[in-house]
DNA sequence: CAAAAATTGTGAACTAGTTCATAGTTCGCT
DNA sequence: AGCGAACTATGAACTAGTTCACAATTTTTG
C-alpha cells in the first residue's frame, strides 16, 4: 500500500531515469537507525516498503515518536532547506527498503520540475498541520486522551473495523503521546473494560468509535 | 525590525505593482482574532507591524501557543495545499498591521515565481523544524526547563544583553511552555533566586546563558 | 526446543504539577 | 486622579502521572 503524496508520482519516462539513476536502495532491519538526529544531512529518503518512526530522545533514554511513516512516503528533506543538522532521528519499525536521493540530485529536479516543487509543499504543510496539531494535544489533553486520539489517528479500516496493527509496542504508543509506557498499559485496559477497544496478541480494535476524548 | 523571510522581498518592480494591487491592509488592536481555528480558509496575511499568537484552545479556556509572529512573518498559509479548516487561530498580541491576500491572487505569484515557491518551502521547513522541536520538548521536558528553553527563544540582544520584553505575560509565557501560570511564575522566582534572571516591570534579562534545562 | 530478551500487567510509593483561594500590584481608561 | 480589570505572587490541598519493583507472558534467537 502506497501512502502520502509520491514524489515522482507521474513523472515521464526519461525524468524517472535520471532520477533513477541516481537513487541508492538499502535494506534496514527493524530497529536499526537509518539516520540521526544531528548529524549533518545531504540527502533524502524514501520507503518503498517497511515502516519506520521519526523521533527524538534525551540524554536518558526517553523517547518521543513525532510520526511514523509509511510506503511512499519521504523523509529528510527539512535540512535541505535551512542546511541544518537533521532535527530527529528515524529507524526503522519493521524490516524496510528505503532509497535515497542527494540533496543536489534532488534539487535539480526540484528545480525542473513544478510538479514535485508542489508536492514537496503540501507534504511540508501536511506535515506542520500535523505538528501542530500534536503540540495542542500534548499542552492540552490528558493521557487518555491522548492515547485514545493516538488510536484513532493510527487505526486503518480492515473489513469493516478499525485496527491498530503491528508493529507497534505500548512502549512505542507511550512514545508517541510523551507518556511513561505503565500509563498506556492502564489506559488500554480502561478502554477495554469501558468496551471502546478489544486487545488482542498483536493488535487493537477499535469496538466504539467514540473513543472519550476530553480537554 | 522585519524578521522571517520577507515573501516578496526582491520582486521587481511590475511584480510588486501586481501584487500590491491585491494586498489589503487592516489594523488590529491588542486581543483582537486576526483568524479563528476551524475557519474555511482563502487568504493567507503578512505581518506588517506589532506582533501576534498563534494558538490553539480548548472547549474550557485553557490555551497553547504556538508560535509567535514578528513584522515580515506571514501566516495562515497551511489551508492553502490542502484545503482543510484553519488548523489554529491568531490573535494580536499588540496593535498589528496586518495584510491579507487571497489565495487565488497568490497562487498565481506563486506560479510565476520559483523564487516565492522557494521561500515558502524554506519557512514551512523552518516552522516544522520548530514544532517538532517543540513537540519533543512538550514531552521530554519538565516545566522549569520549558520555561528557560522559552525564554532564551524570546530573547532578543539589547545592548549586550539578552532580554525578553513586551508584550509577553507571564500567561503568555504559561501557554507556550504548556503549564499552569502559577508554574511560570514559581519558575521566574526560582530562576531570579539561583542568579539566572532578573525580572523587571515590563522585561526579563538573562543574566547567566547557561539557565537549567536538564531532560 | 530451550534460553534469553522483550513485552505486558499491576500494585504501591512518590512527586511534579494543577487547582483553588486570596492578596497585592500595575495597567488602562474616562 | 481614581476605579475596575488584568497581572503577579504565594500558600495549601489535591491529583494525574511517574517511577519502581516484580511477575507473567510472548517473542526471538542460537
Amino acid at each position: 500500500m502506497l501512502n502520502g503524496i509520491p514524489l515522482f508520482g507521474d513523472l515521464n519516462a526519461s525524468q524517472l531515469d535520471s532520477i533513477g539513476a541516481q537513487l541508492a536502495m538499502r535494506v534496514y532491519e527493524k530497529g536499526d537507525v537509518i539516520l540521526r538526529q544531528g548529524d549533518i544531512a545531504d540527502s533524502l529518503f524514501i520507503i518503498v516498503s517497511g515502516q519506520a518512526k521519526v523521533y527524538m530522545s534525551d540524554d536518558n533514554h526517553r523517547e518521543v515518536i513525532i510520526s511514523t511513516l509509511l510506503p511512499g512516503e519521504f523523509f529528510g528533506e527539512v535540512p535541505l532547506f535551512d542546511n541544518e543538522p537533521r532535527s530527529a532521528s528515524v529507524a526503522a519499525l519493521d524490516r524496510c527498503h528505503v532509497q535515497s536521493l542527494s540533496y543536489k540530485a534532488f534539487k535539480k529536479t526540484v528545480d525542473r520540475s513544478p510538479d514535485i516543487a508542489r508536492r514537496l509543499m503540501v507534504t511540508l504543510a501536511a506535515r506542520l498541520r500535523h505538528a501542530d496539531r500534536q503540540i495542542g494535544t500534548l499542552a492540552l489533553m490528558n493521557i487518555s486522551s491522548r492515547v485514545s486520539r493516538a488510536l484513532l489517528e493510527l487505526a486503518i479500516m480492515s473489513n469493516g473495523q478499525r485496527v491498530v496493527g503491528e508493529p507497534f509496542t505500548q512502549k512505542d504508543l507511550a512514545g508517541m503521546v510523551g507518556a511513561s509506557r505503565e500509563m498506556v498499559n492502564r489506559t488500554l485496559r480502561d478502554l477495554t473494560e469501558q468496551g471502546f477497544i478489544a486487545v488482542h496478541r498483536k493488535s487493537i480494535t477499535i469496538l466504539n468509535e467514540n473513543l472519550p476524548i476530553s480537554f
